[in-house]
DNA sequence: TAGAAATGGGACTGATTTGGTCCCGATTTG
DNA sequence: CAAATCGGGACCAAATCAGTCCCATTTCTA
């Protein structure tokens, strides 16, 4: 119903990752690690960064780490870094620019009362939920082999959609 | 974060002048009451139509009505039905056709979870509640005036989005 | 019976969004 | 100083979306 941006599909992926080692790793590694194509793993983290879920640390030896523990960074977090700001319809409250139909608008900022749920849902499922019972990095050694740029993903439909049933 | 077709918006917005109106009224005629351009109500009629949401008269003096009453279709169902059939990266179970990387995904599976979640959020909520507590049309009376065409729409950004507070 | 009124199903096109890749400046290590 | 990294965009191709139109089919009504 709702389709997820591809990136933020990689954000999940990557954060899943990050929740597993946890330490300082370079984009590049964790690019290795992931399959996911490094510029891709780059774009994905400084939106990661820019919502404050993963730290940086620049120069040599730098890399990436998370912000904070795996079990309070929520599925909203990783989707609004990704998905930018947001707010639904103009009707949303957080449309600070105010809606102009609002007066006569036959939702009447009814869309709030979908958005909250929606959000509710996410902010209950935890980073640490989804990396939790999850098989080790089996795929760990099928890393960096491979034609060397594309290896990972690209092939599967790709784009995340939101389940039916 | 999730972003919502126009078109679904659209649909909520013609959905709830229908369930205010409990009878079978032509498109052009919603059309007119809503403010929504008449070609825009035919597509999404159409689907709204194929999802069995609301039912069809053809021939003279035909229109649509909905197929059941407003308590009865959820949110879930209105954005199914203009968004498509549904399924949550290769990773969800309803991928049918499978996904091949399922056996070292980082995931697992895990975005059944999240699907299920938002998918219960909106099933919550039904085209009553939405429609319900809102004021009268107001501006059914705004109608048919304008520059024929394009009156309502348009103007505000339109997309709809999901909440990010 | 003929004609008008509606829906049904697509085709089509322009605009917008995404996905992916690159490049270059800034920062840190050593 | 040189090497390793991140930061911030620019950029372009591909996919999606939005919005319009057209024409066949169905049904009511004169
Ligand atoms: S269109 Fe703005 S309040 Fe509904
Ligand atoms: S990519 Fe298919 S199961 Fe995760």
């Amino acid at each position: 119903m709702f389709r997820i941006n591809k990136l933020t599909d990689y954000a999940v992926v990557l954060l899943v990752d990050m929740a597993r080692t946890q330490r300082v790793r370079a984009a590049h590694d964790i690019a290795a690690e992931t399959g996911v194509p490094v510029p891709t793993v780059a774009k994905v983290m400084k939106a990661l960064v820019r919502g404050g879920l993963v730290r940086s640390t620049r120069g040599a030896s730098g890399g990436y780490v998370l912000a904070r523990p795996a079990d309070r960074i929520v599925m909203a977090d990783m989707i609004e870094a990704l998905e930018g700001p947001i707010a639904m319809t103009a009707c949303v409250d957080h449309a600070d620019d105010g809606c102009e139909r609002e007066g006569f608008c036959p939702m009447a900022g009814h869309w709030n009362r979908v958005n909250h749920a929606v959000r509710r849902a996410l902010v209950g499922i935890t980073l640490a939920d989804v990396a939790g019972s999850c098989h080790p990095p089996v795929w760990a050694n099928r890393a960096s082999q491979g034609s060397g740029t594309s290896t990972g993903p690209r092939d599967s439909g790709g784009a995340v959609y939101l389940a039916s049933e």
